[in-house]
DNA sequence: GTCTATAGTTAGATAGAC
DNA sequence: GTCTATCTAACTATAGAC
């Protein structure tokens, strides 16, 4: 029986019976000694010579696998989303209210995160640069940023938003999720207890927004607004991946 | 009569009366060369090297002015601070609605920024690095925050809103003027005209929203809010400059 | 297609002489 | 303050083994 902890330290199922190229069980341990050095030691200082030679491989293969260091940690961040998708959807499971559906949303992405704060920075390094392939808003990532939004549309079920907005909305929850792991970087508090925090009043007092501005005796005076500012982020080009 | 052009291509007065050391003299000589480089040819592929030849200095001396690449960018940004702050005032003379104060403030900006799209994204490249002397939410940069939020204290003057609130209301339109810059990097339209809609309208809606807020009948329903939000926001210890 | 080994090149950054 | 020389580490290139 060959459990074994992989990256994220979690037991790996995926090892049963799935087989594994020569090449992709390189690629994982080049990638796994390399979060482990990240992890040790901080980004900035882990040379690709360092990860080659923890990984016991020429430096060579290491660039084989990964174009750039920062690629390891996107190739990370991938899986990230991956483990996401799964935990959502776990966390959203009987949960009804809204408030508490967006709080397991963005919860478990935390929780996935948690000891990795050291490198999570470079994900953010090429935000302002839009050809860049590692930029969050490129279009290299688009396929993580449709995915993680899917995720949103799932804990947004039963809520009572026109697709226009509700199109708007995942926007704008994508954004906040962006902005809650810039938080999370810069939280020194114990535990992150100030992210957790922000996270729980903040998905609570946006739920309560929607509700709000859905409720007949305020959305004569929201209306307006909401017309406005679904026709200026139209024009503003955001469903078109601006 | 010697005057000539600065960095930003305006004339520059204060090489009248002002003295200036040899010193001084050769960091503005390579802050506009590596400025001018950075206009042609982009951020990335400008060199240090690049930079120092075209100034006529040995690249040492270009170090010996600007720690890093980035800090040339950063300088940079120090003057676009100043003379926002003077075009940001001249803007809000004579404009009483919070719309147009607002958008006063934003325009001003952007119109300093409007040749430069091409190296504003090195601004960012360490948000995601607390300690980092560069990144914008940093320790090292707190003074220039402060700054930029001053101004658009000014364009709130008149606007009623407790002093809590209005703490909080500053830190959010900074970081909306951030995004804004964000936006107009990646904003490839002619003029950057869907940058120009965003603003225009945005300001606008947020104005209407606070106004919406501070009205007898909708207020009752919002205050409840505000109360949650500002004890969020001071939980997650956002005037602490976290 | 997967890797090793090795030898460059480039460019950001620094040390120390003048 | 300014220079020259040097260092470091990301990255590239190549030739070959399997």
């Amino acid at each position: 029986m060959s459990h074994h902890l992989n990256m994220f330290n979690t037991v790996d199922n995926k090892s049963h019976g799935v087989r594994k190229s020569a090449g992709e069980k390189t690629r994982e341990l080049i990638l796994g000694k390399a979060l482990e050095l990240f992890r040790q030691k901080g980004f900035e200082v882990t040379t690709m010579r360092d990860i080659a030679q923890a990984a016991k491989v020429a430096l060579g293969a290491a660039y084989y696998y990964f174009p750039s260091k920062e690629a390891i940690v996107s190739a990370y961040y991938d899986e990230v989303q991956r483990l996401h998708a799964g935990k959502a959807r776990e966390a959203l499971e009987g949960k009804e209210g809204l408030g508490e559906r967006l709080s397991g949303v963005m919860n478990s992405k935390l929780e996935i995160l948690k000891n990795d704060r050291k490198f999570l920075g470079a994900l953010f390094r090429y935000s302002g640069e839009p050809g860049h392939p590692l930029s969050v808003f490129g279009e290299a990532t688009e396929a993580q940023r449709k995915q993680s939004m899917e995720i949103f549309r799932e804990a947004l079920a039963g809520t009572e938003i026109n697709e226009e907005s509700k199109a708007f909305l995942l926007w704008a929850l994508w954004l906040a999720h962006l902005g809650m792991i810039l938080y999370f970087i810069h939280d020194e508090s114990e535990g992150q207890m100030k992210t957790h925090n922000l996270v729980d009043h903040g998905t609570d007092t946006l739920a309560g927004l929607i509700e709000l501005t859905n409720s007949a005796l305020v959305r004569p005076f929201v209306k307006p607004f909401q017309t406005t500012m679904v026709k200026m982020l139209r024009e503003a080009g955001w469903s078109e991946e601006a």
